[in-house]
DNA sequence: AGTTAAATGAATTTGGAAATTAATAGGAAA
DNA sequence: TTTCCTATTAATTTCCAAATTCATTTAACT
């Protein structure tokens, strides 16, 4: 029963080529709301996503729903559905519980990976670092790929912490966190070398150093909130918004 | 900014009047699956549900994708959808989890909790234990008042972690360990002295002692799960089916 | 003028029928 | 007997139209 093998990502990841228009539309609404083409607090009108995703209302709903239950997505029963709204306060709680998630997760697979692990990381650090943080080279774009192995990378890091809760915890913080680092992107780049934070957090967890690693992870995600909070933007209010039931 | 006020539970707490529906399809099922009434690993067509709870195929699909992705139910394109399994493997890491969020929250909350906290969990603590662990004198009946004021009692002491984020994780968690506790109810019941349990909890609690604390509220976890995994249910396995996928 | 009530219009929700896909059984060939 | 292919059956997924509900405007009444 050894628990602690690298667990591989659950959700749908590379092929996105999915077997169902639903689990299609789900994709790409949820990259949508990542990358934040969908807007935060935007009102999700069936019409609109049946024509903007070409298809029918019952997968566009059964998305929605799936959407909902991640909080990426609000659902107000006979009043349809909306983009989970983003303010600074709702970063700095996501921010928080992130690094007491991934805390744990660091520390337990620190404690039980093993050589396949150890390759893994180094692997993943390899093809990221190889790889451009934007699409463009003077402004910031979107780059799939980058994200793609991004997460990859930190992944692999968490991989023997033996739950797949704790896994799927951290996945939806990400997803959370990701919104408002598109949000911010274009602010801060190419101002940051992230570069160095993931050399560092890969050599402090090969060299099985847990308090390094997770200090070294947690100040690399309040770096990435810092940057957004001091960005000032103008669209991202401070508190939540309870009126608007984005508390959901 | 004082993030740290008791946050209401997110669900439809005493309200069960849904306004929708697919709400209260998915309410339905929540508890069928939670009691144990529609078993681990069964398959959910989409007729039979339909006739159980007297709705449209819609609603029925609603409340699937919303359930399948708090992990209670299974979705697999294009060949529908089933009760999550159940397994010894899994119940050791759903208890591990548990213990490791939930010392979090504990921590967060005894620091940041006031007055109103502390009275809520005296509240709570007294009206569960006015209330019988089985709606039956001799032998185990599930209670579903007993049921939400447990709940009710451990989201008290939890309420002040300031996390919105945090609170979900313990809550789906909870789900899912319901699911044990119920198919061994009928064993262990009425061996078990819970209301000393939750009575040292609260003391411990309302004393600021937080390394009491979680150490009484993970030994809580652990017994609960020791019991399940002592009764040697026959219909438990060993491992996490990974063919029949209930890994998802 | 201010408040309440009805009516209109827009959007969500629901039920069922049609289309697509998987599971099963039966039979031919190796 | 086993394996592979085909026909049949069963279940899932999807589309769409009818029913319900909500938001807004207009009218009526105190």
């Amino acid at each position: 029963m050894d628990e602690h093998r690298p667990i591989a990502d659950s959700r749908n990841g590379a092929k996105s080529a999915s077997t169902t228009v639903a689990s299609s539309v789900y994709d790409k609404m949820r990259l949508d709301i990542l990358t934040g083409d969908l807007r935060p607090g935007k009102k999700l009108r069936s019409e609109f996503l049946r024509g903007r995703y070409n298809a029918g209302i019952s997968p566009v709903r059964e998305a929605l729903n799936r959407l909902s239950t991640e909080r990426l997505v609000c659902r107000e029963d006979q009043r349809g559905f909306h983009v989970a709204g983003v303010s600074k306060a709702g970063l700095v709680e996501l921010t928080k519980t992130r690094c007491w998630i991934e805390e744990i997760a660091i520390r337990e697979s620190i404690e039980w990976g093993d050589d396949a692990w150890e390759e893994q990381i180094v692997l993943s650090f390899h093809r990221l670092s190889r790889t451009p943080r934007s699409s463009e080279d003077l402004t910031y774009a979107f780059n799939a790929k980058w994200e793609g192995l991004h997460r990859d990378f930190h992944n692999a890091v968490i991989a023997c912490c033996g739950s797949h809760w704790l896994l799927g915890f951290c996945e939806q913080l990400v997803d959370q966190a990701d919104r408002y680092r598109q949000l911010a992107a274009a602010v801060s780049y190419p101002k940051r070398n992230e570069r160095n934070e993931h050399k560092d957090l890969m050599e402090a967890t090969l060299s099985r150093d847990a308090d390094s690693a997770v200090a070294i992870q947690c100040a690399h995600i309040r770096k990435t909130a810092d940057i957004v909070l001091e960005a000032n933007l103008s669209f991202l209010p401070d508190d939540i918004d309870l009126a608007d039931p984005s508390r959901c």
